[in-house]
DNA sequence: GCGATTGTATTACGACCATACGACCATAAG
DNA sequence: CTTATGGTCGTATGGTCGTAATACAATCGC
């Protein structure tokens, strides 16, 4: 039945959802065309809908996968909460705000993905809170349940932070913003 | 020369930007065509470019115009840090969160904003700025300089949590956030 | 090793919408 | 009654999403 590998229809669908989450970000998610996304994966339009059902269905897939990923790098820092500040301080870089593409996808299309259809916000906010748990489970290791808030408005925090950051247009001030939303992260967690 | 009244124009270029604000807001700046943001107007398309120079153009001037608005209405709450408070428990209210197309723009569009050209970005960068600055003064009317870092941040903080709590399909943890983020924005500013 | 089968991707297409602009017209002020 | 003006409408060019018919290529049975 199967005249190709199985793995191959996985593997492209695999890599347009790997490059429609990087194109998401850097133009966001309306000024993404098809032909675009498909021609980023090295493919043409009309292939697209063999993969997935819609273009919502894979702004949902694709924003899901950019977070799961996240969630595999974090898992690798240092236990505890020496590595929430390493993360916050990652997350609040100049490097992470200069580079959409490659950073958070939450920072890059979080308003518009709070205009998205209800099956695509539950995806994200499914994703979202299982990274969540995980920096719970390093803020208070005996009750995450309750430190989850905690890390939730710290991550609203940082996000709005870093989308500050890239919108305007005083360098000294943008840095300066960075700075002090660390310094803020980091007071919220204790 | 003029035989129209001089009122006339600008007042059909304060609608289309008063219109337009509130659109942008709902659907989104790429989501919003010219010829559906001149209906909300009661006009068609082709009368556009008699009035702005480009789609860019209204986005600066309708975003712009949203911040000058929000930066009136909040001159008039109590003054000092009393003031404040109450500004912030408004700023991150259920309604205004269920409410985008009459809030702050901010919330509604930062990172489609940050996508947006230089010139944009200065202008927006200009009205918030006018809007910290009299946080500041509110803050530390002593030293409302070295105070604006500190409200600019408290403001990414308000940004950041609406937007979040806009996106959750968890009812619950959505209140849950904002209510989170209050206790937050109000810890900061002391 | 070879041809038939079968899944993948391409190209072409439809209907619609995008921004931008220019010709035309009704209206109101002088 | 003339004239400038704001607005409508039509058009040019290119993009959008989504579908369908077609070409291609890789694996299987023989």
């Amino acid at each position: 039945m199967a005249r190709y590998g199985k793995e191959h229809k996985l593997a492209t669908r695999q890599r347009i959802i790997e490059t429609a989450g990087r194109r998401f970000k850097r133009s966001g998610i309306d000024g993404s065309g098809v032909a675009t996304l498909m021609a980023d994966a090295g493919l043409t339009n009309g292939a697209f809908y063999a993969h997935f059902e819609s273009k919502e269905d894979l702004v949902a897939t694709a924003v899901s996968d950019q977070l799961r990923e996240q969630r595999e790098r974090l898992a690798a820092v240092a236990p505890g909460r020496a590595g929430l500040e390493q993360i916050v301080r990652a997350y609040l870089s100049p490097e992470h705000r200069d580079h959409p593409e490659e950073g958070c996808p939450s920072a890059a299309l979080l308003d518009e993905i709070s205009r998205c259809g209800e099956p695509t916000r539950r995806t994200y906010t499914d994703s979202v809170l299982a990274i969540m748990d995980d920096f719970a489970a390093r803020l208070a290791p005996e009750d995450p349940e309750s430190a989850r808030t905690t890390v939730l408005s710290v991550y609203a925090l940082m996000v709005g932070t870093l989308q500050l950051s890239r919108a305007l247009t005083d360098q000294k001030l943008a840095d300066d913003l960075l700075e002090q939303g660390i310094r803020n992260a980091l007071a919220l967690l204790d």
